[in-house]
DNA sequence: AATAATAATCGTAATATTGCGATATTAAAA
DNA sequence: TTTTAATATCGCAATATTACGATTATTATT
């Protein structure tokens, strides 16, 4: 085996698992953390800033794009990576429901 | 390759992404989702609820257990599995954090 | 003590991810 | 139009994840 029964679940929970995979590797957080602070992007910044190869950065930044946690605009001849709101807005919600779920319960 | 180069990100880079990692499958969701509705679990009770194997059911709540996500008590023979709030607040003040940066932004 | 019930661990096959060198692709600049 | 710069894609090796049958603890019940 080794695939994942996604089929079995409901598309919320597929939703949320994707999104969280794709923010489930320091390099994509740390990419994240970079286009917050520069407040625009291109990619090759961004190889400069990361302990990683061009090729790898342009997969994990595929990644991001994929799951909707950024955009990416062509921007001459670079591209100009920038965060998602709506998506990140997406977790924001589904945590903060599970915290007020879980401060009114009284189980362990 | 296929190892993440852990050591060459931050501390609090590599605790994001290890927790959201362990949200990275509809089926550890859905066992979020599971203990949050019965407030109060046994881990029999969550492999007849998930279209999964119990010796898949048991490695997938060792890792949210790894992360922080849920904490378990042993009751009797079974063992009472919850949510443990810390770790999802750290999640939720992390990306709220992110939002209130983002939405500051001018970028794309 | 023997049995039953619950959950963890082991071993292993199938598949996915990570990382990168080599090679496209694309668009500005000379 | 050739060259240069910025990104993307391909292909592959190394490693990680997912899933589960078989087995092993562990504890309750009989």
């Amino acid at each position: 085996m080794g695939a994942t029964k996604t089929d079995h679940f409901t598309e919320q929970q597929n939703q949320i698992a994707t999104i969280a995979k794709a923010l489930g590797h320091p390099a994509r957080i740390a990419i994240i953390e970079y286009l917050l602070k520069v407040d625009a992007c291109i990619c090759s910044d961004i190889v400069d800033e990361l302990p990683l190869a061009q090729p790898t950065v342009s997969q994990h930044l595929k990644e991001l794009k994929n799951a909707g946690l950024i955009k990416g605009n062509i921007e001459g001849n670079a591209i100009c990576y920038c965060i998602d709101e709506k998506t990140f807005n997406i977790l924001k919600e589904y945590f903060g429901k599970i915290i007020l779920t879980v401060t009114n319960q009284k189980c362990c």
